[in-house]
DNA sequence: ACGTATTACTAATACGTATTAGCTGACTGG
DNA sequence: CCAGTCAGCTAATACGTATTAGTAATACGT
């Protein structure tokens, strides 16, 4: 069971003449008490020598914390990596930990008796702090950590404003309303829904009842028919799309709520012999990259999803930075004083939604698209 | 910059009235000194009772290693999670990690310069061990790391067998071997082919050279003219297509090495008012999820990476354990008599690529269909 | 009754670092 | 010339655990 020895400060110390105390001074340049430069320089050319590496163990463990910060993943294996939600937060967040010098712990649990993963790495000082992704059906224990002083954040879990938990939300509710009220728009009145499973996810019941509440306020209705479930992949949406055509009465409009299902969708419909968006008009949600290029291009919902991992981390860190310090450094704490957070998504048009028939002023033509900038992402968007 | 005070077995041993090294044992589950049931039951108790959770860093240090395992990427930043191929692996990894105990640290690296980083996370005793994903230039230090006894595993670095480097593979020249005898099988003389950029990248030489290799055994030629580089996106895949499509002669089919630019590709065959696969047939590389949802639905190579990703994690482990024991303790060491893994890939035959237009033994008909099971895959294949 | 096992523990130490308190000698101001 | 400062270090200790060596008490066989 025992690792290679590794070089140590004693051993550095030894070899360059100095005590481990100088050492370790010297390694984290510490500005208050002084090493003269030729030590420092003479003792820095040793260890570089000799291959010091700092034992991380050793530090986390004098130091009370580590600088790990963790994504936990609350949700079903499957759905994890299929839908590139996950990892365009991923890519946010690694970004951000980076820069702050840490690294990150990824953690998936699909069951929810692992949910005290949580605790033993918070409590076992295995992370600083979490970022939690996914549906956390009792949050009792999330939360009695949080109020420990457990550096916390969720992402996208606002339906619980009376939380102790920061949160890092897109703001689905502007997304279903701008997608809906702009099928609206165009003139369709008879709609309908391609959802999530399961049905009784608060996340989905939001955004069923939004898009139901968009209709009603414009004098259609959401007929229960023209709802059906999904499961996150093109599969379903093309079986869900099966089921609504089988109907005598066909929907003008189709709302998706991922850009995948609408995919799924949109060959149901092709191979029923039926044009998109002519005969039946396709819109999606999430903005992937490939929505420019499917057949016809895909209207959806670009959310910000690198940016909301950015986010996320950042809040992370300026709680880590404010809890450490008890008496809060001035300034920094300025992501912390609210504690939700919102982005807005972005409606992207294209041609699977159709356009407007009589001319009105702001006419969206078949090719005109609207070009977007997502907000300083690394993941820019395709507009053909 | 303290840390809240977490419950320590000391404090639970004065509790439960027994000494530290009591509750160490009991913790720890030693078989070879005994405790008596009703201490231990007792202990475990007020251990429960007080909340006590064992100090990872502690532990660590104790114990000389980590029980953590690195995903260490080495790739333009960009590329890591637009593309499949990584969130594939992370999820087999993780699976098997998980089931060994540990966790995974998922690290990026962009820049050659940052390669250090590996150096640090394993002689700092950060991580016991890391799967490397990546072209990696400069492998000097990788391998030297890996000769002073750290447990590395490559992903698809086959290309230098002289490495000492344990490496899963998939066997990528099997792939583009298959999918250009298809299209030839088919009857196309005239294949083009849209490669990756950079095109120094040992992987893509390898299999452009692979894929020429082909074409020369059976015939044909591959122009210069009919070879573009995207960047993994379907908007260069788009680029890429228009490109060949403006030069006097047209390919009669295109190879595409992955799925997204693919999509891009066949934007750009439908915008010029082609037809796929009658006048350029287009097949993919990688079977995405939604290939079979394309218009028409795209003929591609599934390549087993969940399991790809599961293979390395538990070639990981088992070199961790086996580097543990000096004895290598009989058969645990199946996996690491051979250094190099390979993955087969198999090939999806959908729409996109046509067919056969004379009958002959074996016919595939437009509407058949390959039907494959992903090795115990959680990502089971979509063939519509 | 006596030596030996066995059970059920405890005391002491090591792991590698950060940190606190202190020590030495040189320089300074008056 | 002496008190005081300060630069440049070192000794000692703490962090929480695993592990090794050892001890006290009981059981056992003869």
């Amino acid at each position: 069971m025992k690792r290679k020895s590794s070089v140590t400060q004693k051993q550095v110390a030894k070899e360059a003449g100095v005590s481990q105390t100088a050492v370790s001074l010297i390694f984290n340049g510490d500005t208050s008490i002084r090493i003269n430069d030729d030590t420092r320089k003479h003792v820095l050319d040793i260890a570089d020598k000799m291959g010091y590496v700092p034992q991380a163990a050793a530090r986390s463990l004098v130091q009370g914390h580590s600088n790990n910060l963790a994504l936990v993943l609350l949700r079903p294996h499957q759905q994890v990596f299929n839908d590139p939600y996950i990892p365009n937060i991923i890519t946010g967040f690694s970004e951000v930990a980076r820069k702050g010098g840490f690294r990150i712990v990824v953690e998936q649990i699909d069951d929810a008796s692992r949910l005290s993963v949580i605790r033993t790495m918070l409590k076992g000082g295995e992370v600083a702090g979490i970022v939690l992704s996914g549906s956390i059906s009792s949050h009792q224990e999330i939360t009695q950590l949080a109020e420990e002083g457990h550096p916390i954040v969720a992402l996208s879990h606002s339906l619980n404003l009376n939380t102790t938990l920061h949160n890092i939300d897109i703001d689905h509710v502007d997304g279903v309303q701008q997608i809906s009220k702009h099928l609206i728009n165009i003139g369709y009145e008879r709609i309908a829904c391609i959802s999530y499973a399961p049905a009784h996810d608060e996340q989905v019941q939001l955004r069923i009842a939004t898009f139901q509440k968009v209709l009603e306020e414009h004098g259609r209705r959401l007929e229960p028919t023209l709802i059906r479930y999904g499961n996150y992949d093109p599969d379903s949406g093309y079986t869900a799309m099966k089921e609504l055509l089988a109907q005598k009465q066909l929907p003008e409009a189709v709302y998706c709520m991922n850009d995948l299902m609408a995919m799924g969708a949109m060959a149901a419909i092709r191979d029923a012999g039926l044009n998109i968006p002519s005969d039946i008009a396709i819109v999606g949600y999430d903005g992937m990259r490939f929505a420019a290029f499917t057949e016809p291009p895909l209207t959806t919902i670009h959310a910000p999803e690198v940016e909301q991992g950015r986010l996320a981390a950042q809040t992370l860190i300026d709680l880590l930075h404010s809890t450490s310090s008890k008496s809060l450094s001035a300034g920094k704490t300025k992501a912390l004083t609210e504690k939700v957070h919102y982005l807005k998504p972005k409606l992207v048009i294209r041609q699977s939604c159709g356009w407007k028939h009589k001319t009105n002023t702001e006419a969206t033509t078949q090719n005109e698209v609207i070009s977007i900038e997502s907000l300083s992402s690394s993941q820019p968007l395709l507009t053909k």
